[in-house]
DNA sequence: GGTCAAAGTGTCAAATAGCCACTAATCGTA
DNA sequence: TACGATTAGTGGCTATTTGACACTTTGACC
């Protein structure tokens, strides 16, 4: 096979391959309300409207999609969150003027005071009550990628501590338990919550107690077998 | 704003896009063994290896994945798989030789049968035992791709009774058992089974009967609310 | 009619989850 | 220092779900 056979033999990309972004739905737990970090659009289209963080791949500075979701992450936030899992992927013609496009995305939580200086010093970025989401008028399909994440986050509350991410490095049984239930939108049963957590043998105990008003909480952390980030691939438990 | 204001700040593409493909972890259920569908690649890089059907996107066939997912897989079987599921998004700067590229992976199931004349009349697609695929040489990174779908299954075989769709229409329950043992790797409890597809609600009894040796097994359907074809977003049972 | 083989059921014990009342620890205040 | 208010954490009962396995049913074939 000479060369000119072998380049015609080569699977050529299509002429006008679609844009790919990644974007990410990062999740925190603040004054009592779940909140969603968005941005606020500087360059058309629907320049303006507010957005989930994120971005085009970069074939220099990027190895794969999570060194994309990461670089994005920590534009905006300063630090690397420490959960961070593919969500699902968008695509199609009319999702973007632009034409046809593709967004990877991911969700990620953490602590809300890990971030607070920085995010107030990136002028366009903001924390916004999970509730509110639906009065804004959002970019693109963001939207629609904010109430497939919840989904998602409703069913980790529901069977698993993940929530535990958008709390601070040490925290109550109450307060984990709260978060749940502002996910969920409803109230657990103190104990059935406690068993569960029990079982899954991923919180230690710091010997530590916090204390407001009533009996003093006992502080807890989560078990840290691997480094400090988790990327998760699957939804088990 | 002028024009030329308003270009500048359009938010451009990366000049050098990933490229993006679509591929398709097909199963399906034949001679009591799990298969899965691979085809030889007829076109560099990788020519003459196995790999996992599918392709790039058409920006003008397509109007969102799931169109690409469903054409190229109707291109290999002839018809359209009753259930299609996004599976996980890969992507990253080493996968491909040509470089960055992305490829947006599905699962989905079928009936042996029903594609089984079309497949033979396409030279260079085959169903694959599951338990060879470890053996061959498989093009780029889809031999992970696969193990991963298999995973997914696994879940889906022990919490749903998403494994009939790799039945025909009509199967008994021994049978859709059997095809969980060989998903799961291991027997299954016949009564615990059955309670579980009971409190589903989703098969329906056809009144029909099918018997070879011993006792003849009731015949089942799948409850078809909406058409016939299911694509699934999320996890949840 | 008896026997074989596989389908399908009855039933009991073990594990799990929900529920709610109770005890424990700390603070403020009389 | 005792007592009430408040929140953390536990005991223990009940209901539900799951696993295990023996038993019954049905049809085929002799």
């Amino acid at each position: 096979m000479n060369e000119q056979e072998f380049l015609s033999s080569y699977d050529k990309r299509a002429f006008d391959a679609p844009l790919v972004t990644v974007d990410a739905v990062l999740f925190t737990y603040h004054e009592g309300q779940l909140k969603v970090l968005l941005v606020k659009r500087s360059a058309h289209p629907e320049m303006g409207k507010w957005a989930l963080p994120g971005g085009f791949v970069s074939e220099t500075e990027d190895r794969s999609l999570e060194d994309t979701v990461v670089r994005k992450l920590r534009e905006k936030t300063g630090v690397i969150p420490p959960y961070v899992e593919q969500l699902y992927t968008f695509g199609g013609r009319d999702r973007d003027k632009r034409g046809w496009s593709v967004t990877v995305c991911y969700t990620a939580l953490i602590a809300h005071q890990v971030c607070e200086s920085h995010i107030e010093s990136v002028a366009d970025a903001r924390w916004i009550p999970f509730d509110r989401v639906g009065k804004l008028e959002l970019a693109f399909d963001h939207e629609e990628i904010i109430r497939f994440a919840h989904e998602r986050l409703v069913q980790k509350a529901l069977y698993s501590i993940v929530p535990a991410y958008a709390l601070p490095e040490k925290f109550t049984l109450p307060e984990l338990q709260h978060v749940h239930e502002v996910i969920i939108g409803k109230p657990l049963q103190k104990k059935s919550f406690r068993r569960r957590i029990e079982q899954a043998e991923l919180l230690v105990d710091t010997g530590e107690k916090r204390s407001e008003t009533g009996r003093p909480a006992t502080l807890y952390r989560m078990r840290d077998d691997s480094g400090s980030h988790t990327f998760v691939r699957n939804l088990e438990l």
